[in-house]
RNA sequence: GGGGCCGUAGCUCAAUUGGUUAGAGUACCGGACUGUCGAUCCGGUGGUUGCGGGUUCGAGUCCCGUCGGCCUCGCCA
């Protein structure tokens, strides 16, 4: 060992001792006869003194110290001067004499210092990733990540489930995202697959008979990138057999109960609030609603018929909906100007066809160019109906029901962060159930799984199958907060006869279904017991617990929006030779 | 695939309506200084304004293309 201490170690009791600090240079203040280092490891700092007792030779080498040197020093520890004690650090009562310095190696001058004030851009953050990860921030995010990672495998291991690795190298399957494909040496022309989750493995597990798996699983989806969505990333994943949906969501309040108390500090109540898919729809547009605030989408359909307005009647009569909310404080927020922007940014985002608005008035009476559209007496019932008071902002959609849901929730989210209507610390957990099996594809015209082509539907909605598949409802639950999905899961179909019916209405046929996963099928017909689990997004969960707002600060060595890696360069090209052995010729660019 | 924002010294940023030799802070280099902790003071180095083309008497600024980063719709559970 080199050092006898951590740079956030030492105190006023260590005052007197010899020790050996190792670290790298934060900052140094050169007053000639003095100089003054802070020492910095991913302890802390401390702050190290070459003095007139340290020698000339001594001074002089310190003195040459610059930014980001790793440095070893040999010295005591004492008391800093009254006066000159720093309570901004966690070691600043004391400061290390140096005795003896090593210069371990010496820094070039680097793009960037961790310690500077100015955040450097975040290309640059990438492309020098070792410089970054020494930022405290980014260190206290990767110890929150670890802690919360190791929460949870201790409650798994303490509720009797056990970890089991499955491939990376998997089978491509259909539906669901893209897959990253790795071809084949051996069979020329064939690719693995990696996987979107673990899936079809831990089903087979459940089969098998591990009743309780869990796994903490690296997962890819080739798909385009967002400021919460990496294309590779980690889920806690699990399954267990001979349950139902309330006893995967029990399993994992308990769990979120635990996180709470030991990373946030916080007491959580039990069980966490549920709310089926329509209710969600219905009340926030949103299959993920943030209940950290209110402002819930009002339906106006019926007083919109009455308008004289044609875009709101028109919408009534062509059976269309006319839903608003009521931003509280609004009118003074937001400008004409203001205003056009959220018209505009429903307009681009969500394809609306307009944002209709009123002012509330002192008075109570609504104020809009449009007003004229309306007699006082349904003004006034449009007042009622969303709650208006004095300064308030009310914004209405009159399109599609699937339109308004859009355009609303994501009006919803922006105005609720610009109106500050929550603390953006407070955490919110909450279950959404009760997902739709199918979802209509329009322009393929079938059903589409709206989970994957596995999960259950509800058993008293089975008869529904035959008859109805849009009505039929799913033993699927997602774990929101904040308004984020932070995992989603689902019952499982053990039966294969219900399974075959599902496939039925996918479009996939018992030849395509064999094909593709017919271990699967194979599997479900030699003893599978009822079996459910869930998958959590680990990295958007250390988002939410450290009140983050991208991914990428959870992430070690994360990608960017196209998916490069800027330290590395990956993707990167091959030799000729490589792809030769994979029987591989590119055709681009 | 679509929409938007951004790219100027190593870094963070500025530069009036298109107008003189592109500035500041910091970092770096040299000098002074024994109690600083964003040290201070003096001096200095540092620029293909991402790249390519165009408009213009004149482009960091306007236009087109391209590369890169970010946000977002589609996509994705």
């Amino acid at each position: 060992m080199f050092r006898s201490h951590t740079c956030g170690e030492l105190r006023g009791e260590h005052v007197g001792q010899e020790v050996t600090l190792c670290g790298w240079v934060d900052s140094s203040r050169d007053h000639g006869g003095a100089v003054f280092i802070d020492l910095r490891d991913r302890y802390g700092k401390t702050q190290v003194v070459a003095g007139p007792e340290s020698g000339a030779d001594v001074v002089e080498q310190v003195g040459r110290l610059r930014g980001e040197d790793v440095v070893k020093f040999v010295g005591t520890v004492a008391f800093r001067p009254e006066g000159t004690r720093n309570p901004k650090l966690a070691t600043g009562a004391i400061e290390v004499r140096v005795i003896r310095v090593e210069l371990l190696n010496k820094c070039k001058t680097p793009p960037f210092t961790p310690g500077q004030a100015d955040l450097p851009g975040e290309d640059l953050r990438l492309k020098h990733r070792y410089l970054d990860l020494r930022r405290e921030s980014m260190q206290r995010t990767l110890l929150l990540r670890s802690r919360i990672i190791k929460s949870m495998r201790d409650y798994f291991e303490e509720h009797g489930f056990i970890d089991v690795e499955t491939p990376i190298l998997g089978r491509s399957t259909p539906e669901g995202a893209r897959d990253y494909l790795v071809p084949s040496r051996i069979h020329h022309g064939k690719m693995y697959a990696l996987p979107q989750s673990p899936q079809l493995y831990k089903q087979i597990l459940m089969v098998a008979g591990y009743d309780r798996y869990v796994q903490v699983a690296r997962c890819f989806r080739d798909e385009d990138l967002r400021a919460d969505r990496q294309p590779e990333f980690t889920q806690l994943d699990m399954e267990m057999s001979f349950v139902d949906a309330d006893d995967v969501i029990g399993m994992i309040d308990g769990l979120v109960v635990k996180l709470a108390k030991e990373i946030l500090e916080l007491e959580v109540k039990l069980p966490l609030p549920r709310m089926t898919y329509d209710e969600a729809m219905r009340r926030f547009g949103h299959d993920a609603p943030d209940l950290r605030f209110g402002m819930e989408l009002i339906d106006c359909t019926d007083l919109a018929a009455e308008a004289e307005f044609r875009v709101f009647r028109a919408a009534a009569e062509a059976g269309q909906v006319v839903r608003g909310i009521r931003a509280p404080g609004g009118a003074a927020r937001y400008s004409r100007k203001g205003i056009d922007e959220l018209t505009e940014f429903v307009q681009q985002d969500f394809g609306a066809k307009g944002l209709a608005w009123f002012r509330v008035e002192e008075d109570g009476k609504l104020w809009s160019p449009i007003s004229k559209n309306f007699a006082d007496s349904l003004l006034a019932r449009f007042g009622q109906r969303l709650e208006a008071q004095p300064g308030d902002l009310l914004l209405l959609v009159a399109d599609t029901w699937e339109v308004s849901c859009k355009a609303l929730a994501a009006l919803r989210k922006r105005l609720g962060a610009e109106l500050k209507l929550y603390d953006p610390r407070q955490m919110h957990f909450s279950w959404v159930v009760e997902f739709p099996m199918f979802d209509f594809d329009h322009e393929e015209q079938r059903w589409v799984a709206m989970h994957h082509p596995f999960t259950a539907p509800r058993r008293q909605d089975l008869a529904m199958l035959g008859t109805d598949p849009g009505k039929c409802r799913a033993q699927a639950y997602d774990l929101v907060i904040n308004g984020s999905e932070a995992g989603g899961g689902t019952v499982r179909i053990h039966d294969q006869q219900i399974q075959q019916q599902v496939f039925g209405l996918l479009g996939i046929d018992q030849e395509a279904a064999r094909e593709r996963f017919g271990f699967l099928l194979d599997a479900l017909q030699l003893g599978a017991p009822p079996h459910g689990g869930i998958a959590l997004g680990i990295d958007r969960m250390v988002m939410l617990f450290g009140g983050l707002d991208n991914i990428r600060d959870c992430i070690a060595f994360p990608k960017t929006q196209r998916a490069t890696d800027m330290m590395t360069g990956a993707p990167g090209t091959v030799d000729r030779r490589q792809l030769d052995e994979l029987g591989i010729k590119t055709v681009g660019p």
